[in-house]
DNA sequence: TCTATTCTTTAAGGTATTATGAAAAAAGTG
DNA sequence: CACTTTTTTCATAATACCTTAAAGAATAGA
């Protein structure tokens, strides 16, 4: 899978394509609209990221401009709330938004979900759930079970586990958390990991103060044990 | 690859010299800020590592220098944490930063990670792993199997069990194993060593008073034998 | 064998890190 | 705008770890 990402914020793309790249995604890369319609004429990808404020030309006009020969997926990116309105308004034929700024995961997902819409012709729309132990997650739904039974978790909680459920036995620290599944712009204390963490083994383990699958690497940071 | 550190402390740039040649890079140094600028562009190095109080021109403002021309991956050398405010910005263009004191192992691993990610084009993330003997060590997630059962190492011991392994049959003194597994200016007793030495054999040794791996070179330090 | 030196082991105190509780701040909702 | 829920912050308690010191064991050299 070939995906277009471009932005003018040249550490955002940066950080973008290292992130889709180690999913398994082919990226390439540009900085402004005129190098966006161009790059989807000769590398046909199977799917467009971009921004809206760029130079040369914007990312709605870009949008419109690559409708004219293809339908390829594209999600736009905004940076103030105030270009939603125009997004709203007009269809300038995108097939997703996200509002800067965002969190890596989010835009994973959003990228997984059109992929899988677009070729939706032969795809089954497999039960999406990840399980270890007597923990399991339901991804299109964002439930998880204990024991198989429902577990109310929220939006937040649902990013750190799957993140760590997703990478068992893989120690991130703290600040490697917040890095990947907060915002990416955002460094907020360091301490509220713990917090989420905590929320977690009261919700997920059999025993919080013994926890069997959400695990501290002492003076390293937390695990998901597989 | 070839590797521009900037800092006008000599000393600590003859550390990190030594240690990064160790490795296998090629090393290249400058003492100021003005001097960083010039080679980055006359030396065109795959990744700089540059401190930011420097006389002439300041780590952060050749960052931006840098970056005029260059993208190539920069980490910052910050003493004070005062200093990371101005960091937190991260407008500079930089790719990552290391607080004083830091020791030598985590400057390694983040420029290992940067060049992985500067190159990641063709690599992808295969289990990270080091084994010798009956003893492998999960670096990704910092465990360590002993006949291939999982040994729970703290942080300190890890640091010293990989560093010792990934340079087998050769011999460190206790001086230097402080220098390079503590932080590089401090100079705790000696004797810490020979307690964390105790420790790994007792976790990781058949017969931890006749360590088969973990060997001691008398009157002179530690080696892992291979 | 004896002595000096170096290494190993033990145990305890201090330090740094994490867990927990509570409450403020922020974000949604109707 | 009031209300609820979620997220973040902060303070304190609990605890794992690191370091230190000191005594005992092993080694090398005389």
């Amino acid at each position: 899978m070939k995906i277009l990402v471009v932005d003018d914020e040249a550490l955002l793309v940066k950080g973008i394509r290292f992130n889709l790249q180690n999913e398994g995604y082919e990226v390439i890369t540009g900085s402004d609209g005129l190098e966006a319609v161009r790059l989807v004429q000769e590398e046909s990808p199977d799917l467009v990221v971009l921004d809206v404020m760029m130079p040369n030309m914007d990312g709605l006009t870009a949008c419109a401009r690559i409708r004219e020969f293809s339908d390829v997926p594209i999600i736009l990116l905004t940076a103030k709330v105030d270009d939603m309105d125009k997004l709203m308004g007009f269809d300038h034929g995108t097939d997703d938004y996200l509002t800067k700024p965002f969190n890596i995961l989010e835009l994973k997902a959003r990228i997984r979900a059109l992929l899988r819409r677009a070729g939706s012709s032969e795809k089954k729309a497999s039960a999406n759930t990840l399980s270890i132990g007597h923990i399991s997650l339901d991804l299109d739904g964002r439930n998880a079970y204990k024991h198989g039974v429902l577990v109310d978790l929220t939006a937040k909680e649902f990013d750190v586990v799957e993140f760590l459920m997703r990478n068992a036995n893989r120690v991130y620290s703290r600040e490697a958390l917040l890095d990947t599944i907060w915002t990416y712009e955002y460094r907020s204390d360091i301490r509220t990991v713990d917090v989420h963490i905590r929320r977690l083994r009261e919700k997920l383990e059999d025993a919080p103060a013994q926890p069997k699958y959400i695990m501290t690497k002492w003076g390293v940071g937390y695990y998901f044990r597989k």
